[in-house]
DNA sequence: CGTCGGATAATCT
DNA sequence: GATTATCCGACGA
């Protein structure tokens, strides 16, 4: 499942607009077969929808301010999914950035604005792949195949075009701390938009 | 470019 | 009480 997301696209349609990102980075975790996983330990209020029907959002909060995104993909019982790494902003770039707020807001009235972000790191990480699209607790369990639904996943390519071929690696899973060996992360060959972080927090003390 | 410390709170043990 | 599927700004090369 994981390397069949890449290329598909999550797009989010708010009242302030629509926003698409078109997904160049995911990893897999496997609940009960991965130590690594949300749902290894089985059944939690956090990782519930993590056991439900395959294709709905998987939204979780962690390091006291961050969103990350999962697409549930075994059927109910079965506790897997496919955590959204990065992606490219392919719509509504604009409100993307209007929404990547500075981490500094008590500045000087002498300061300058802060720097613009780059386009290719607008969805490049988790977190802020989630930030791009306003996806917070709101859509934990959204179905991502209904079409009434505010949060839609489609398949990659478009209607103007086939599926680009495209080179896909595979590696370690980033910022965990067990099976960090596995190598269930996986990304579009040379894409500017995968992110580049350290493979694992540097916390040793 | 790389490495490091700190922010910050839900979740689980 | 410890850990965390992260990010940002500072600092040094």
């Amino acid at each position: 499942m994981a390397p069949a997301l890449l290329g598909c696209v999550l797009a989010h349609e708010t009242a302030d607009g629509l926003v698409a990102v078109e997904l160049t980075e995911v990893e897999a975790y496997t609940g009960a077969t991965d130590p690594a996983s949300h749902a290894y330990r089985g059944m939690t209020g956090r990782n519930a929808i993590m056991f439900g029907p395959p294709g709905h959002a998987y939204v979780y909060f962690t390091y006291g301010m961050h969103f990350c995104v999962n697409v549930v993909c075994m059927p109910e019982g079965i506790a897997r999914a496919v955590l959204l790494r990065a992606g490219r902003v392919t719509m509504g770039e604009s409100l993307a950035r209007r929404r990547r707020v500075p981490r500094r807001l008590a500045d000087g009235p002498a300061d300058r604005p802060p720097p613009a972000v780059p386009a290719r790191d607008l969805a490049r990480g988790p977190a802020r792949l989630c930030q791009a699209l306003a996806i917070d607790r709101t859509q934990n369990g959204l179905d991502l195949c209904s079409a009434a639904s505010e949060l839609r996943l489609r398949p990659a390519g478009t209607s103007a075009g086939p599926v680009p071929a495209r080179t896909v690696e595979a590696g370690p899973r980033v910022g965990i701390s067990v099976a960090v060996d596995v190598p269930w992360r996986f990304w579009l060959s040379g894409d500017p938009t995968v992110s580049a972080y350290r493979p694992a927090k540097s916390r040793a003390r």
